[in-house]
DNA sequence: TATGAATGAGCTTTCATTCAT
DNA sequence: AATGAATGAAAGCTCATTCAT
């Protein structure tokens, strides 16, 4: 029974995983049912058992990764730290979740406009909500007089959020660099620049 | 005749503008032949005495404002100009393009999934090439000891790239900030970073 | 063991009220057998461990209550009575049949498409033939010169029929008047009609 | 291209009969659109290029006959008659728009259910209203002294209701009696009973 | 040039039914 | 006796595409 309940649970995993999977691949209108029944070895109509339909599929695709990063980011915002400690983090757990999470989070960002309802109906954070977290913490940044006032505090979150976000189109969780390693040159660019010291 | 033949060319610049504007607002697939026709005043079928087919038409949507991209990027890259120089017309070359050809470039990095066969068959530049350039621009500042050599071009490339091409999400054409303002922003970021000198 | 037998037997009762009452309530094709599986409190799968389809879980509904009401008023039309005395009885026969047999009576004049096969298979009564008894009662009082033989004798049938038939789509069992009630009242409509004496 | 108008609504007038018509053999939800569309000679996806959605075919097909109905009880009612002559003119208003819009009318009645919501947002006469009806016509003839007050005069209503309604299931356009000639059996009924005077 | 009508493939979803456990 | 999981056929609906006019 235990192990019973146990099978169910892993073949609803099986499920969420394999279509986040293929979402990424293709797209979210792309990938029909059928696609992703066949590659978890089931009929179309067998998945309803476990969904309720394609559209909270997706949704489950995305929920627990967004709520991880925007809830790390929220901490890294809300902590005591210094504003390039707070930056190097940020980008970190960025990263980081990409990497644990990566067909879902770039699920997330290529597809958001059909999760909309779904998340606003959830009360789940929003990428417009995700963006507003970076603004605050550049405003840190200025109000504590570590970053130049020369540059525009939205245009600076925009940089910074698609030098991160972009990585959906070229991220390989098995690629030669770890996640940190990507967040490191990441950060030194945000703070530093290209140019030589 | 002429007459006529230019307001037949005017009738199909309206209808790829306005498949420019409703595949950036919906998306390729959420966007039917339906809505394009309605919107210009049509039916559909009669969309198809000016294309060929959807897929064509996307293409159409598309391929203008990528070849004024990638040639001026081009030149820019073999131009004989100090490094900085050089990054800062790439990256406003890039928003002057966003902001001339905005629906259309959206298009183009959100749907290129659609694409790939259509510009692979008519030997246009895919995104892949149009990175390719960054990354060599990136290895000539080394070369030339104007970047730092202690990050990864081919991390960097993603960065400047994502800081770039994520504007497909934000960029209002009619915003405040105009091309090169965001540009300067962009640059600054990128060659000396978001802290105090 | 016994008490087993009739754990199940009272299970199985439950069932078919069960699915009377939904199929009263939502009609037999709106009705799912998940619907049914819930309200009795299983799963829809288990269903089959008491019957063999929903058509046959259909014919259950309705068998019993309509074996009922045909040989009742088979007795009266058989029986020697004056005829105002014998249409008083069918029609108090047919509400207390109503009454006692709700959502089952309901569930037979309004589905009786789905059951027509599995009715005529199994030699039960069929609405056609209850009509027909109708008739016969109808045709006794001509003879007997007790009615009228200005009217027509099937259009005075399906009269009757339909006064009493129709209350399937407002008796209420608990309502009001008592079945004897009811066809008091539409005795004397149908004996004197509604002009006063 | 009046032609071709003609044409058109001729096709959709033909789709909404051919609905009617298998609606009422069939049921509803038996009915496929599959079913509808062969009928009528086209393909299942051709019927959209008419319709919207299966539930407003259904709309369609009692949308007039009802409207019908209900204005000439209206009228009836409304009007400054004895009693008698009311009663007589309502049932043969009943029969003559069943002869008239026969399987429309059936279909009204039996499939209600799929209907409510449609008639109720678009304010079309529910059956409850036109029982209304029926009762206050009925009241008109009691406060008149013309009928009986031994009886109860929600169950007379549903009395002639019932004679008149049951007819949709029994009705046949082309048969042996006029809808007049029914009617004239049901008023006798309904005003003298079946007894001799 | 453009329309109106139809096609047909494909989609998401539903549900009665089966069966090993 | 009942469950959980899966099946598979069929349904309603969408939409790019075709074509005679």
């Amino acid at each position: 029974m235990s192990k019973a309940r146990n099978e169910s649970a892993s073949r609803e995993r099986d499920i969420v995983a394999t279509a986040a999977r293929l979402f990424k691949e293709k797209g979210y209108r792309a990938t029909t049912l059928e696609d992703i029944a066949a590659a978890v070895g089931m009929l179309k109509g067998s998945l309803y058992y476990y969904i309720r339909s394609k559209e909270e599929l997706l949704y489950l695709v995305v929920r627990d990764p967004i709520r991880e990063v925007y809830s790390e980011l929220e901490a890294i915002v809300a902590a005591d730290l210094p504003f390039t400690e707070k930056i190097a983090r940020a980008i970190a757990n960025h990263m980081t979740v990409f990497h644990l999470h990566y067909p879902h989070i770039a699920v997330y960002l290529h597809d958001y406009r059909h999760l909309m309802d779904k998340l606003e109906q959830n009360v789940i954070e929003t990428p417009k909500q995700y963006q507003r977290l970076w603004d605050t913490l550049l405003r840190q940044g200025i109000d504590a007089g570590e970053i130049r006032d020369d540059v525009d505090v939205t245009m600076a979150g925009y940089a910074l959020l698609g030098m991160c976000n972009w990585a959906y189109r070229w991220y390989n969780p098995s690629g030669r660099l770890s996640p940190q390693e990507v967040a490191d040159v990441f950060t030194k660019i945000a703070l530093q620049g290209l140019t030589r010291a």
